[in-house]
DNA sequence: CTTGATAAGTAGGTTGGCTACATGTTGCCT
DNA sequence: AGGCAACATGTAGCCAACCTACTTATCAAG
């Protein structure tokens, strides 16, 4: 998977493993790897600038903690960030008719 | 929809919609909106540099010609481009999947 | 004779995902 | 005891691609 397909993806997605339980950092990227399948490893250096860009506009709050020596700092759903993850997944409904209007896969 | 989700799903648009028929970029720009259902309106901006772009790298052909005293440059898929569009409708249908088990759009 | 559709382009800005690097802990293996 | 893998968080700076805004030109309609 092309690396900037992920481009303005990225930020549903990640509020979408954090809707039911708040996760820390690296947990996050550990739940995008394994329901992507495999796809989706992150490497550090676009999570945590995505986790505090999402903080920074109001959509992510955390709060730190310590777990067995290690500092973690565990992110949660604002409520500004509950509607944005609805408004992501019907931009993504839209974006997907969009690509497969013009792909028309069943014509390949 | 968002300007940057179309990061890296254009260039197989624009693949598809001269596959079957070359186009200049006017008609191009057309099709993509016809296709979407109006909801890819391209600035000239973005789909004239794309179009060099896809050339230079070899995955179309241009021709200019003359219609009604009207310039156009008319694109058509190469055989290097006709591979591009397979694996990018390959990896379209790997990244939706990879979206949607992210999103779990079912469980919204 | 001006407006809108047709037609093609460039310059420059923005931005977000990437590579590469930095820092530290815990626990297992040898 | 030494080393490595996994856990955990972060920054600096690069770069590609999509955008806005602009330019040029022809033709038809009003």
């Amino acid at each position: 998977m092309k690396a900037d397909a992920l481009r303005g993806h990225l930020d549903p997605m990640i509020l979408a493993v954090v809707e039911h339980e708040p996760l820390h950092g690296y947990a996050i990227m550990e739940a995008l790897l394994e329901r992507s399948g495999g796809e989706l490893d992150l490497p550090t250096g676009t999570l945590y600038p995505a986790l505090r860009r999402l903080e920074r506009a109001g959509y992510l709050a955390s709060e730190w903690s310590t777990v067995g020596g290690r500092k973690r700092r565990t992110y949660q759903l604002t409520s500004a960030g509950t509607k944005m993850l609805a408004s992501g997944k019907q931009e993504w409904v839209t974006f997907r008719a969009v690509v497969e209007g013009v792909l028309r896969p069943g014509q390949a």
